[in-house]
RNA sequence: GCCGGGAUGGUGGAAUAGGUAGACACAGUGGACUUAAAAUCCACUGACCUUUAGAGGUCGUGUCGGUUCGAGUCCGACUCCCGGCACCA
């Protein structure tokens, strides 16, 4: 019996595939189509790690699979080469980018391709080359035409180590996304995209999406949609109203003070002369608080009284402004109308400040709400001391009020949303460069003309005067206008790295199109992703952009459908043996390569299915892999070494076929529901099932066919091996996935457990369908030693159960 | 604090219209084969107890309580772990 050698079998069909192109998309748009897509990787230094290939993997197998079921599989692999990560990459590295990326990229190729991966090589692409990045620009000024691109002053987030603005959902906590240094707050002008107004459209398809719960939820979450009311507030003595937002106008009757952000424009006039040196005093506490640690736990709310007195439009009462940094400027009207008795922040603050707390909400199951109240009561209730809402419940209450303002005309019904615009200059000089110039006649002018090609440099480190590396070079930044032909200056920001990564899953239906960033014949066909499977870190960020841009392609007419992936799923994250995530800096990265030497390629796959559902995050101990190993080596025995047993042959044994067919239906239904380690561990067991018993050469070659096309989007090396050995000349990836036989997979024995007080005492085997009266009477003689005291009922359920229960006395 | 997920043998994990807990695998023990090793094959492998044996019993899915003939699964309270958000009015 020839021996099962994994890596000659690696390796050989490793160059077949190859050679023969067999992964290469198909172009011929006859069948249903299936666009399977991973996460684009940024190339590292560190190499792939078998992290990575918790995502690739698993993608692999349901390419295979459907391709198996007759799809038109469309399977692409590319770069994120651009932005913060691989050029950090570089530069940790000593290197410039040019070299380091396509180094990097060479790498993970030979890496993606010892696996047996079934990408199409094809359709490469790389988000750093000019034919890519040219549609990156083209994009740009997509989002410039159409007024969702603008440059503007505001306080942004600036990391000092990579020297550049980030991005609201670049900073974790109050640190960057990439080297955790600390941010600050400057305040720059920079070019931010107009996401804000797709907010609604953002929140609300996530109905259309079929994505994991917890990613929904941190989009809601991050796109945080209220619902209220804004009205104004007359202020004693002053013209101008002051505008506040509230969700809760049922309780307005409880407002016993107005809170104003210490930044809102409207504090200088508030501000009564007496009251001008304690005021100046809280302002630099709030500026130095804001310095030091937003982050601290339980820090008290500051405040300070302006001198000024609103007036409660509703019932005309006249109660204090204050300041609060508890007050956010960026959000909603940056003033609140505060209702101590109903709200947290406002109750901490009231009790600080000694300011009066007024009940307007009762609600007796969580006992009285009085002025001695020791928090907040932020529920519902009915509404008492509110005028003519009184004893009105707290919802219904709601929505009168607001048509009563609305009636006196002082406010209206209003959403706010917590989603900032996107941040997407970064001063740094991996990138797409912004496709603007400053020309002194036309001012801001866009170039049409593209690419504007990243200009060759030496110096490539972030400058780190807030500035581009771009901006010193004087023959990138000086050029003429493209509408008046004088002298002018070049934007030298680049963009955000997540702009490149907003529409590359459409550069894929059409890589080498040159009149436009996609051929939309193909996208037609092709898009949306029907899988797309990736990290969960990417949740508010790569995601979100991307449906944004989305919305905003199908909006100009140039896509036909709103949400670009409609199934996502995220692999559970690889830790390191040590429990730690793996990273380059713990010096705790494994790599596939040596596993592949010493295992094969089809037993890392399995083992890295295997291990733990998918989604589940696991630890890496590669001891387990052996098991993967020993059991192809059965596999391969079995379909191999057949002339050893042939002796046995007559024997009578039960057929296989049935097990054979449970196997198919298991495997089947496992891998749609994404459960690849159940679906290994059904045919390991099918496996040792029928290791050792005979059976005729027309069974085995039946039972060994099946076995190895089930088998083989798992495993595909040994599998294409196999079933070349069996005689065939196509590739087992080409064949049709086997269909289960409704009758053979239906039982016709069933083991029934007996239980006497539900206890389990003994079971009994019979044939499906056998009736109450013969199981009962088995199944009392097969207990007949526990029933003491006389039988009080029988449970029975048909082919299932049998339970006896006793009489207690 | 809020939202989401989770806790099952020495280990990774199976099993939810409530119905034989521990599939499959790793590690371990014993045996076969072998000059030997590797590889392979077979058996055992949750804990505790009874028994000469065959066999049998009790407990057991984070904790406490409930519903039920019957709970890993449902309900209530709690503990711990992981991920996310964190002054958003």
């Amino acid at each position: 019996m020839r021996e099962y050698n994994q890596k000659e079998i690696d390796k050989k069909w490793q160059k077949i595939w190859q050679k023969t192109k067999l992964y290469k998309t198909l172009t011929i748009k006859n069948k249903p189509k299936f666009y399977c897509l991973d996460f684009f990787p940024y190339p590292s230094g560190d190499g792939l790690s078998v992290g990575h290939l918790r995502n690739y993997i698993p993608t692999d197998v349901i390419s295979r699979y459907k391709r198996m079921r007759g799809y038109n599989i469309l399977h692409p692999m590319g770069w994120d080469a651009f932005g913060l990560p691989a050029e950090n990459e570089a530069i940790n590295k000593g290197l410039h980018p040019k070299i380091t990326v396509p180094k990097y990229i060479t790498n993970y190729k030979q890496q993606l391709s010892i696996v047996g991966l079934s990408y199409d090589w094809e359709r490469e692409i790389n988000s750093s080359t000019p034919d890519y990045y040219k549609w990156t620009q083209w994009f740009f000024l997509l989002l410039y035409d159409k007024g969702l691109a603008y440059k503007a002053i505001s306080f942004v987030n600036y990391c000092p180590k990579c020297g550049t603005v980030l991005a609201r959902e670049e900073v974790e906590g109050n640190t960057c996304w990439r080297c955790h240094t600390e941010v600050k707050k400057i305040k720059k002008e920079q070019w931010f995209f107009k996401i804000t107004a797709y907010a609604d459209r953002l929140l609300k398809d996530l109905k259309l999406v079929d994505w994991p719960e917890n990613i929904v939820e941190m989009q809601k979450n991050w796109i945080g949609y209220s619902e209220g009311v804004e009205f104004e507030i007359p202020v004693t003595g002053l013209k101008t109203k002051l505008s506040v937002f509230t969700t809760r106008p049922d309780t307005i009757y409880g407002m016993t003070y107005v809170a104003v952000s210490p930044e809102h424009p409207i504090v200088r006039q508030l501000v009564s002369p007496n009251k001008r040196d304690e005021v100046d005093k809280f302002m630099r506490m709030v500026e130095k608080e804001s310095e030091i640690e937003r982050l601290s736990k339980e820090k008290e709310p500051l405040g300070v009284f302006t001198g000024s007195y609103a007036i409660n439009p509703l019932d005309n009462k006249t109660i204090p402004i204050y300041l609060a940094d508890y007050v956010l400027s960026t959000y909603a009207t940056g003033a609140i109308m505060a209702v101590p008795a109903h709200d947290e922040r406002d109750f901490i603050f009231a009790k600080k400040y000694k300011l009066p707390i007024k009940v307007v909400i009762q609600n007796t199951e969580h006992g009285l709400q009085n002025e001695n109240m020791e928090c907040a009561y932020t529920g519902e209730g009915i509404m008492v001391d509110s005028a003519e809402f009184s004893n009105l419940p707290s919802d219904e209450g709601r929505q009168k009020i607001i048509e009563y303002i609305e009636g006196l005309g002082i406010g209206q019904r209003v959403t706010y949303y917590r989603l900032r615009d996107w941040l997407i200059s970064r001063q740094r000089y991996w990138g797409a460069p912004i496709p603007i110039v400053y020309c002194e006649k036309c001012g801001e002018v866009a170039v049409r003309d593209l690419p504007v090609l990243l200009p060759d440099v030496d110096d490539y480190k972030p400058s780190g005067t807030g500035e581009s590396p771009l901006a010193g070079i004087s023959e990138f930044v000086h050029t003429t206008c493209p509408v008046c032909g004088r002298e002018a200056k070049r934007e030298t920001d680049t963009m955000s790295g997540f702009a490149c990564s907003s529409w590359y899953f459409l550069r894929f239906v059409s890589p080498k199109y040159d009149k436009a960033p996609f051929d939309k014949k193909e996208v037609e066909y092709w898009l949306p992703v029907d899988l797309y499977v990736g990290g969960a870190e990417h949740a508010v960020m790569h995601l979100l952009y991307a449906r944004f841009w989305t919305k905003v392609m199908y909006d100009a007419g140039l896509i036909n459908f709103v949400e670009p992936f409609f199934r996502l799923r995220n692999q559970g994250v690889v830790h390191a043996p040590t429990g730690k995530r793996m990273s380059k800096s713990r010096g705790n990265v494994i790599i596939p390569d040596e596993i592949v030497e010493r295992h094969g390629a089809d037993a890392l796959r399995l083992y890295e299915l295997f291990m733990a559902p998918f989604d589940q995050p696991v630890v890496w101990d590669t001891n387990g892999i052996i098991g993967q190993e020993r059991f192809l080596k059965r596999v391969w025995r079995f379909v191999v070494g057949r002339e050893n047993k042939i002796g046995h042959v007559g024997v009578n044994s039960s057929s296989p076929l049935p097990s054979l067919h449970r196997t198919i239906k298991k495997v089947t239904e496992d891998i749609e529901a994404f459960k690849f380690n159940t679906a290994i561990a059904s045919i390991m067991e099918f496996m040792n099932k029928i290791y050792n018993i005979s059976m005729d050469d027309a069974t085995h070659r039946e039972v060994a066919e099946n076995l190895i096309l089930i088998l083989s989007p798992f495993a595909p090396h040994i599998c294409e091996e196999l079933w070349q050995t069996l005689g065939k000349e196509d590739s087992v990836t080409q064949m049709p996935w086997p269909e289960y036989s409704e009758e053979l997979v239906r039982e016709e024995f069933v083991t029934i457990p007996i239980q006497v007080n539900g206890k389990l005492r003994a079971t009994l085997e019979v044939k499906k369908g056998t009736t109450r009266e013969i199981i009962e009477k088995l199944a009392r003689e097969r207990v007949k030693k526990w029933i003491v005291k006389g039988i009080k009922r029988i449970v029975y359920i048909q082919d299932r159960l049998v339970n006896i229960v006793m009489r207690l006395d």
